[in-house]
DNA sequence: ATGACAATCTTGTCGCCGTCAAGATCCGAG
DNA sequence: CTCGGATCTTGACGGCGACAAGATTGTCAT
């Protein structure tokens, strides 16, 4: 048996997304990793000064992941940068449900409350992300009567509440869902709902973009 | 000095709220706490059978706290169902911000995952508090296309996410905001966003409950 | 080759913490 | 008055984070 591990660093985070995702951040020890790679148990300490330094480097590549993944469904998404906005949120939601471990690394307030340039640099990657595709949607019509921060902070409030609760088991419990991926279509709708002074056209209507008028929309309502 | 403390799981829980405020969850220990009360380390064991218990009573303090302030608030609002939804949410926020220690207990996903009949009963007042909000608003036209469950949902994540940003320090770091109550307001003001369809009469009008006829509500708008 | 050097890992230790067990003290019901 | 339950103390055990000192390995200049 090698004296080195070999590429111990890489091993410690990617047993650490496990046991995360099996018994919590709690759970998590460094002596337990060192124990379950076969190594001493300080041995972590040569690549993680100590705990709060392994969680942020969980919750870097979570937040690394998750723009790759909000990325990649914007694009998968088209041209109409309403649509890209609403997927961002999308894939964001998915993400926090694929990766459970890595998303709640990346919003543990222990982990928040840690004080790390290259931690802070992801976390603003991240919401960089977010400003962007509403600057697009904004500029496309969306939204035009509130001011972009305002945007962005209700756009953030909303990802992370939403995609809390429906990767959080014991949320999903208070709510009697099947369908999980129904409820957060639904729920995205209601976020990125258009305004009423918004003048874009409608998802899937060919056109009518009357900018003040909206009375023809007023009358399919109710059902 | 007395054998007895008198009322020490009442003291437990008011200390570990100042020390929470101060130095976050994960800085709270049943020693020091003891320590801090003058008690013997193990005294704590009598009223909370272990870590968890103690946070999960700080939770239910939470739930309670943040209910009484949500129907508070709501009663402060007046008698219009949608200024009343809208209410409960900025209390909740305003809750969040002031009491920061019994909001983190009740969000804290170490309190989340622990079982707990009381903790569940709690959380289950506070979701139909938001419940009924919705219900009554829902009633009076907000929203008249989208399901109860989805909204429900919608205000849920809405709610922590916002409450969550704008208590949390490093949060409102990343947004560059002088005035936190603006910015809460108008974020509110996003997620309470009437829909087109809505048949409600505005917010500050007398009457004119025409329940088909809302053009002279389009032309006032947002302002 | 060889020796310096840094990276990596081991062993040992310390103190804090949660947790259990056993016993002491207090208080009220009978 | 005594008995029992609630409350608190003392003591002990193991796990963990953290630190220090030393062993092992690969690299690189000489």
């Amino acid at each position: 048996m090698a004296y080195h591990h070999g590429n111990l660093k890489q091993a410690l985070v990617e047993r650490a997304a496990e046991v995360i995702a099996e018994r919590g951040i709690e759970a998590l020890s460094l002596r337990g990793l060192a124990r379950d790679l076969g190594v001493s148990h300080a041995a972590p300490s040569a690549h993680f000064a100590d705990r709060k330094a392994l969680l942020c480097e969980l919750a870097k590549e979570g937040f690394r992941r998750s723009v790759a993944a909000m990325e990649a469904g914007a694009e998968a998404a088209g041209p109409d940068p309403v649509a890209r906005y609403r997927a961002l949120g999308r894939a964001y939601v998915q993400f926090a449900r694929d990766e459970p471990s890595y998303f709640r690394a990346s919003n543990h307030p222990e982990v928040r409350a840690h004080d790390d340039d290259e931690l802070r640099r992801a976390r603003a990657t991240f919401v960089g992300t977010l400003r962007e595709g509403i600057e697009a949607a904004q500029a496309a019509g969306w939204h035009p009567e509130v001011g972009l921060e305002t945007l962005l902070a209700f756009s953030c409030a909303a990802a992370m509440g939403v995609a809390e609760m429906l990767s959080d088991p014991t949320w999903s419990a208070t709510f009697p869902t099947d369908d999980v991926d129904r409820l957060a279509d639904d729920v995205l709708d209601l976020v990125v709902h258009r305004s009423r002074t918004s003048a874009l056209p409608a998802l899937q209507d060919e056109d009518a973009a009357a900018p003040e008028d909206e009375r023809s929309e007023d009358e399919r309502k109710v059902s």
